[in-house]
DNA sequence: AATAGCATTATGTAGGTACATAAAAATGTC
DNA sequence: GACATTTTTATGTACCTACATAATGCTATT
């Protein structure tokens, strides 16, 4: 297998993940140390991390300091997921947009939410509901919880002109969400929620969530 | 703002970050080159390059070679999401899970299939078209498109017994996707879709993409 | 035996050098 | 001027060294 030319991480990725699909490695096994995979594939041990760390992105295997690499015991398939800003999605489709804000109230998170958000104590949240509306019908119904220790800012909008999603995607952007999606009870018009995690911009463990749209019928 | 201590990649992602955010740069802005950063921050290029690499993932700017780097223009926040298997997700919720194939039929994609999986000329398809249950009701309507070029062994597989999408994550569990999510018209029942595009195991540009699951009401 | 502290060790990061690659920009050719 | 070719250049990769960090697990102390 030695080929002449230098090694690409990817090929030591695809190496790698070629042994755990065929299972050569298994779930919850343990990889060998990056330097003796580095030694084997006659690489660097940079290449091997540089192999290693793209796996983990992807949740194949997880890596822990000391504890060394192991198979991700648990089979999800992680993907990249854009949320659209529902405003062009619906003038996109040919409809007209309207926006309408039920209501926003601060308060404090219940302890559900606190859950969802990982918090030890609750902070303070602005409980927005706002439907969207596509040609006056109700397009999707906006349940959201937005932590104002994280995003101050948004106290001062004007939500009944400025859809908070809509805000929200135009002044914070960037930021890193890990969400869950699950399908809703059938018969039931609730549909799905989603349920995002937002890494906050200081990077320690601070991360925040939100919920997000609920679609509805 | 020179600190004393060594700059982290991470610090460095921030700042640029923040400059994005504070609208010092703005979408579609050229950012200045690795190797200007790096001076004006005082550190190597090689960690001004992880912290854009680390960006660019996020989808915050876009990076070409020799072109340089802007900022993306199409403000989306990119997320990472986790397909479940429906039958773990239903069971968990305490109902009897069950699964029903409607058919499986081989042929060969359509133009706006092909379109989607991003190829040239139509490829070898298994559409799957199955019913997921849960306590005996439809939960999960699944219309899938995979790729035979891509995964040959589906073939082989009892898809009454298995439903195609378990199969697909445990036996092909790991592998990149790109989705895209969009509510359904409001009324209709067809609910949403997602769009899901698979890299394959081959680096090149070979890429697949399935369709996946469709939830039903 | 429980616990606190320390040594060990696998991964993570920072810095640096050299070269590869792709694409824009410049140049040459008809 | 239009098109092919070369040059330039910003990003990407590979390798290496040195050190940081965190978790494990051993050891000493009570």
């Amino acid at each position: 297998m030695s080929i002449g030319a230098r090694h690409s991480w990817k090929d030591v990725r695809n190496h790698i993940r070629g042994q755990i699909l065929d299972t050569t490695y298994r779930p919850g096994d343990k990889l060998p140390r990056d330097e003796d995979i580095a030694k084997e594939l006659d690489c660097a041990r940079s290449t091997v991390h540089r192999a290693m760390r793209s796996l983990a992105e992807d949740g194949m295997i997880e890596r822990r300091r000391k504890g060394g690499t192991t198979v991700n015991p648990d089979p999800v398939t992680r993907t990249t997921l854009k949320i659209p800003i529902t405003k062009i999605e619906i003038e996109s489709r040919g409809h007209e947009y309207r926006h309408h804000l039920i209501g926003a109230e601060q308060l404090s998170a219940t302890p559900s939410i606190a859950a969802r958000f990982g918090l030890v104590e609750a902070g303070s949240f602005l409980k927005i509901r706002a439907l969207h509306l596509a040609d006056g019908r109700p397009y999707v119904f906006e349940d959201r919880w937005v932590s104002l220790d994280t995003v101050p800012e948004i106290q001062d909008v004007d939500l009944s002109e400025t859809s908070a999603n809509e805000w929200l995607v135009l002044n914070r952007p960037y930021s890193r969400c890990d969400v869950q999606i699950y399908a809703s009870e059938t018969g039931e018009d609730e549909a799905r929620f989603m349920d995002a995690k937002r890494g906050s911009a200081l990077l320690v463990l601070e991360r925040t969530t939100w919920i997000d749209d609920a679609p509805i019928t």
